[in-house]
RNA sequence: GGCGGUGUAGCUCAGGUGGUAGAGCAGCGGACUCAUAAGCCGCGGGCCGGGGGUUCGAGACCCUCCACCGCCA
């Protein structure tokens, strides 16, 4: 009987624009379930959408639609993501699914018939445009704290779970696996979160108020609440989505990757939720961070939200799928810029790894008539066993390192191997082996050597990059279903038997020009069509095609200047600062707030005439004194020692937008 | 405000149980030519946030201060 493993992605909202978050939880996953069938484990692995809710019915009514088809219609954006991505996933869950509602239902009457879930009174201040309640705290002098509009008390009949009931219970089951909640940090969070004492949580929602979501089984004027609805999702599927022959049963989940912003969701509501039903919980709950991008977060009204299909399109999926793996350790934040992404692709996927079977693959064709030679052990040295060693090892490396989700690491090793077959190849000179007819036995001993560490590499990468490990493999002459056998049935090193001629192929990952601007996250065109060879202008062929010859001024990377936040102002008032011929105090609108900054600008400019104006401020400078008067930013001008004027947009641009 | 975390080379970060600082990237120099002008070799002296303490000896342990971040309120 196999090993059964089940990994789920949180349900994604279906009103969402897919992005990197949503792309980087799946990869995770995806690569996961990969290594778990070449372990050869029965796997399930789950994605899907959380179809209900307010969002979506609301969406659904402005298309003057019903919100089922509104679903319908959204769906495929995910679905097709995920295929261009490469996703294997086994399940693809819609809370709409009519097994799932049912299912719900039955978890609902289950927890109901045990006298877990009551009726009571909720009061609340409610805030009609947000449709939501918030609590005494969050009340801002009876404004709602969000979108500033007045609340008012509004009384509810709810129902509630007896969540308080479990706290002990989920305290003592944290403590006693501490492999439940990782990373430790996000552990530490849940525990200290469970100091407090834990209140009881509303699962309903009047049908007058939300009618979009699955009817409470005992009371038809209700539906779930949304999140209960979804996290069922992870037990719903099981029941009518996997039909895997090999396993008896999935539950409880391997882990379930989530983002730490629904950590608390998880770690408490569904674990109490699973205790009140007496079902096992999930032996891992795995919080991973979030991507900024450029900087800064990503948001919709930003508009930097990366779209994983434009980098897909430019790059290749699997150097997008090795890059949000590679660049950050999978509990942390990270930064997707793309200089990075650049520079990882050129240098770790073009470079090391793609010239590296470009390379051999050349020399098979070149010095042994495109076949893969047979080694003469008489001709080893220690290099070659060093080599060996470390090929062999490689898988055992990665299963480590994934145990642990640290998929950065893992890449790390396999990068490490790519390196030392470099250094392999430069160190025994196959060429200078070719040219003496008398070292014809060691050429075939380093040839093969090569051959073998391809065919390893590429066995280790079909978890992250199957299409790149799939091309490897073709290249190289293996028969196809290699690349799908189990790790028990791979042929160890020296036993395979190469067969067919290699080929050399494209390259794997083609160089890439860099464009010209770093800002745009969507479309790194390839500019500039004048030098097809980025490096023509180049002396040394190593220095960056970013580098541009300037005056004595250090050149800065673009992470010190992305530290520098810009954005544009509008003048509210001006006036003259006392004493002072130059200094001028403004007001600003910066979108969100409005600002003191004291600028030297008098000379030129009027206050008068200032009013009304936007300009481009530095935000983030730390505010500072000018003749006793403080000011928060600084505006940008043109000019040596004289002030000779404002730095404005061509457009007009609404305050607190930013500029890079 | 409570709890937790972080602060190490220009940048991103490693540095179990204390012994006198490392990697990758960037930069500089070199030899080579199989290869996607790729790769390989050599070159890093940075008050390890500040101050105090324990110790023969601390980046690592203790105290304190500062800065930033996370969770909660």
């Amino acid at each position: 009987m196999p090993n059964a493993f089940y990994v789920t992605t949180p349900i994604y909202y279906v009103n969402d624009v897919p992005h990197i978050g949503h792309a980087y939880t799946t990869i995770a996953a995806d690569v996961l379930a990969r290594l778990a069938r070449l372990r050869g484990d029965a796997v399930f692995f789950l994605t899907g959408l959380d179809e209900h809710g307010q969002k979506v019915q609301q969406a659904a009514a402005k298309a003057g639609i019903d919100p089922q088809t509104h679903c319908d219609q959204l769906m495929p954006k995910f679905k097709d993501l995920w295929e261009k991505l490469n996703i294997s996933q086994d399940g693809f869950i819609r809370t709409t699914d009519a097994q799932h509602q049912t299912i719900v239902q039955h978890c609902l009457q289950t927890l109901y018939d045990k006298g877990l879930i009551y009726q009571a009174e909720y009061t609340g201040w409610y805030c009609t445009f947000d449709e939501r309640f918030w609590t005494e705290k969050d009340v801002l002098e009876g404004l709602c704290p969000d979108c500033r509009r007045p609340v008012e008390q509004v009384s509810e009949r709810n129902y509630f779970f007896r969540m308080s009931q479990f706290q002990d219970q989920l305290k003592e089951h944290i403590h006693t696996h501490p492999e439940f909640i990782q990373p430790d940090s996000r552990r530490n969070e849940v525990i200290g979160f469970l100091q407090k004492p834990l209140g009881d949580l509303s699962i309903s929602r009047p049908k007058s108020r939300l009618s979009w979501g699955i009817e409470l089984p005992f009371d038809r004027d209700c539906v779930a609440y949304v999140w209960f609805d979804a996290l069922v999702n992870y037990i719903s599927a099981l029941e009518y989505l996997s039909a895997h022959p090999d396993a008896p049963t999935f539950w409880p989940a391997s882990v379930h990757l989530v983002g730490k912003d629904i950590l608390t969701t998880h770690a408490v509501y569904w674990s109490t939720m699973l205790m009140g039903m007496e079902r096992p919980l999930p032996q891992c709950l795995f919080a991973h961070g979030w991507w900024t991008v450029e900087g800064e977060k990503m948001s919709k009204s930003r508009g930097n939200v990366v779209d994983p299909s434009a980098m897909i399109e430019e790059f290749g999926t699997d150097a997008f799928r090795y890059f949000l793996l590679r660049e950050v350790p999978f509990g942390q934040d990270g930064n997707f810029s793309l200089a990075a992404f650049h520079s990882r692709y050129q240098a770790e996927l073009a470079n090391d790894l793609g010239n590296l079977v470009s390379r051999t693959l050349a020399m098979l064709g070149n010095f042994s008539q495109h076949t893969v030679p047979h080694p003469d052990p008489q001709t080893e040295t220690e290099f070659d066993h060093q080599l060996q060693q470390t090929t062999s090892t490689l898988f055992g490396t990665i299963e480590e390192h994934l145990h642990r989700f640290e998929f950065h690491r893992a890449l790390e090793a396999i990068m490490g191997l790519v390196q030392l077959a470099n250094q392999y190849i430069d160190k025994t000179a196959p060429w200078i082996l070719a040219k003496d007819p008398a070292r014809a036995a060691r050429l075939q001993t380093v040839l093969f050597h090569l051959a073998e560490t391809l065919r390893f590499l590429s066995y280790a990468l079909t978890p992250f990059m199957p299409h790149t490990a799939e091309a490897m493999n073709r290249r190289l002459g293996l028969t196809a279903d290699i690349s799908t056998s189990l790790l028990s049935n791979y042929p160890p090193w020296g036993t395979y038997t190469y067969n067919n001629p290699v080929s050399k192929g494209t390259a794997l990952f083609p160089k890439k020009d860099i464009p010209a601007t770093q800002g745009s996250q969507t479309t790194p065109t390839s500019s500039p069509p004048a030098s097809k060879n980025p490096q023509a202008l180049g002396s040394s062929g190593k220095s960056s095609p970013l580098a541009i010859p300037t005056d004595d001024t250090p050149q800065i990377g673009i992470d010190e200047f992305m530290k520098v936040q810009l954005k544009m102002a509008k003048i509210l008032e001006a006036e003259r600062v006392p004493k002072s011929s130059k200094l001028l105090k403004l007001q600003v609108d910066m979108g969100t707030q409005q600002r003191q900054i004291v600028a030297g600008i008098g000379k030129k400019y009027a206050p008068e005439e200032l009013v009304g104006k936007t300009i481009v401020v530095v935000a983030n400078l730390k505010p500072a004194k000018l003749m006793g008067v403080e000011s928060q930013g600084m505006v940008l001008a043109a000019g040596e020692k004289d002030m000779l004027g404002l730095l404005g947009v061509a457009e007009d641009l609404p305050p607190g937008t930013t500029v890079k």
